[in-house]
DNA sequence: TATGAATGAGTATTCATTCAT
DNA sequence: GATGAATGAATACTCATTCAT
């Protein structure tokens, strides 16, 4: 009996959260959130029971999203280069068409408000895409430390091209396609000479 | 406010608020600040009319510090990769060596209270170094934006690597290893085969 | 709000009240009472339209416990020192094995919750047993004046007494003892040379 | 250098303390304490760290004050019934004559926010003024208790006392006698018969 | 009748900044 | 210049009470 608690304002709360992160920082008022949520101050304490919990689930809800659209159109019959572009493009993107997203994201990742496990889901992210087969190698470490490694890097690199897109408008698709030219470079395999 | 006159005592608030903002984050009370600093509340305000300030001038403060520390045994005569490793090393031991102030750096970096002109420094680092004597070129960029931009993936990759080196240290030689020749790859000249 | 049914919900709720009344004081939330009486935090407002209700309502409670166990095994035949001493030892052992109710009652007591009329009737308590049947005389006072104010010093007395025995445990009953001893002597009948 | 931290003010957010727990409850806000003490809200955290901390301060200003009371025109060669009874009086005239006081002292002694400490002082009270030259003895407890206990129990008739006195002011020093004239039968030397 | 989600006023405490000393 | 007392706006979180289910 009594009102189910309701997922739709769960949800009005991580968006409102997320904007609100995004713009204010993560110093934003509580009461803000829940203002622009649509709900009552108190409502936010009966979802998240304190600040840091919300900064935490504001997080992972932020990561699924980002982890669905890196599958778009995913297809793994295509080469290692059409596969790692693809990835490229769909991060890219999300990173550009969800700025809030986006800086709430790397906001939270340094702030010291989220558990290691949180922190890790981040960096697995491009490796539960399952796209390197070819797994790269890097001298002292074992497959799955490379693999792991070669993954933030991705993200870094990602990160940083989505950065110069954003404050660089007018050549956004010149850094999307050089900051490709780098990573592919980088993780691509050495025969290119031939 | 006149300009005060204990230049100690401003390098005391910097060193101070740099290890405060990295071990407490940037809302670290001043009054903690200037305690550390070994100075009284009010003091600090005479060196920093505010707190927004303080967070401008601890990022220079520590840019300059790593600025310095690139340049340390640079050889211009050497190799391009002689010359990038030496950055490289430079980089990544001072990020090892100084945790708190790199740590207070990202910080600020995201914390959307730095000017633009702050942040383009950062990403300016290595180029004032001048160790890119053969530019590398992308393709949709004039040389001057493949410059700046290659220099800011240098930079986001080294952040990547010193992540890794800080939260795995057993492996942490092998992750610099790994990350430089990462780099190396995708910056380095491309006729390796011959 | 019609008269709800459970007798056994309202027995519940007050129990509750009383044990976190003592534990956590009186600004204990009404969800954890309810909680803890095992029914829905607005239930409790079914059964008591508001907190200071529900404090009045734990408050004649108790004191209704109370005054039924001063009657146990009264006498009224015997001499009017064992008459004393039974209600002496009653309240007293009342007093000690429920810790809950007392403590919450003293808590009332002073808490400004109370009507005028519900502390009167724990002055009353003795009287309505009955057993001054040769009542005492001060001067300046009436007798009805001087049996109340008897009375209200007897449970001054007691509860001075319960409070040492429970903080001094190991000489618990000798403090009971010795407060009997106060108290017959103050209103003993004066010819005990005889 | 700088304002050295006033004494005024903290003698005015006792005080206001007192009135403002004496007339609203231990729940009143610290900022009506503040307002009523002339002062900003952050002032009163500058001299009491906490709420808990400023009701242990007012504890002990309002027990010292009524100790000096107590020893007010004490004459240590008067007889034991006049010694008693001056105190019985400084007691009773405190009490009615600082109905604040007396009223937050109260709240306090049962509020479970005192240390042991300072509920012993409270206990101690009439002891320090060392009026009991020939103490009193109760079978089974030392010298040592038997004085501390009874000492409680002159604490709380008089408690009862004044609580009469005030509820009822226009019998109010029938009820002083009264009260006295119960104490002194208890407490008074046994041999009145001769 | 019973439930518990929803509310929003209320509160202790913090902290950047000012200013009297 | 240096100090630290004083300020009061700001904020996370609580909780009595209401009401939709």
């Amino acid at each position: 009996m009594a009102r189910p608690r309701s997922e739709d304002k769960r949800q009005a709360l991580l968006k409102a959260a997320t904007e609100t992160f995004a713009s204010e920082g993560l110093s934003a008022p509580t009461s803000l959130i829940a203002r622009r949520a649509g709900v009552a101050e108190g409502t936010l304490f009966l979802y998240f029971p304190n600040k840091d919990t919300l900064f935490g689930a504001v997080f992972e809800h932020v990561l699924a999203e980002l982890a669905t659209c890196l599958t778009l159109g995913y297809d793994a019959t295509a080469s290692l280069k059409a596969r790692t572009r693809l990835l490229w493009d769909n991060y890219v993107n999300w990173g550009i068409e969800h700025p809030a997203a986006y800086a709430a994201m790397n906001q939270l990742s340094v702030s010291g408000k989220l558990t290691p496990e949180q922190l890790d889901a981040a960096n697995k992210l491009c490796a539960d895409v399952g796209y390197q087969q070819e797994p790269i190698h890097f001298a002292g470490l074992n497959t799955e430390q490379s693999t792991e490694f070669s993954d933030a890097l991705l993200t870094a690199v990602t990160n940083a091209t989505i950065g110069y897109m954003t404050s660089h408008p007018t050549a956004a698709e010149a850094y999307r396609g050089a900051g490709f030219e780098f990573l592919w470079r980088a993780i691509g395999p050495e025969e290119q000479c031939s």
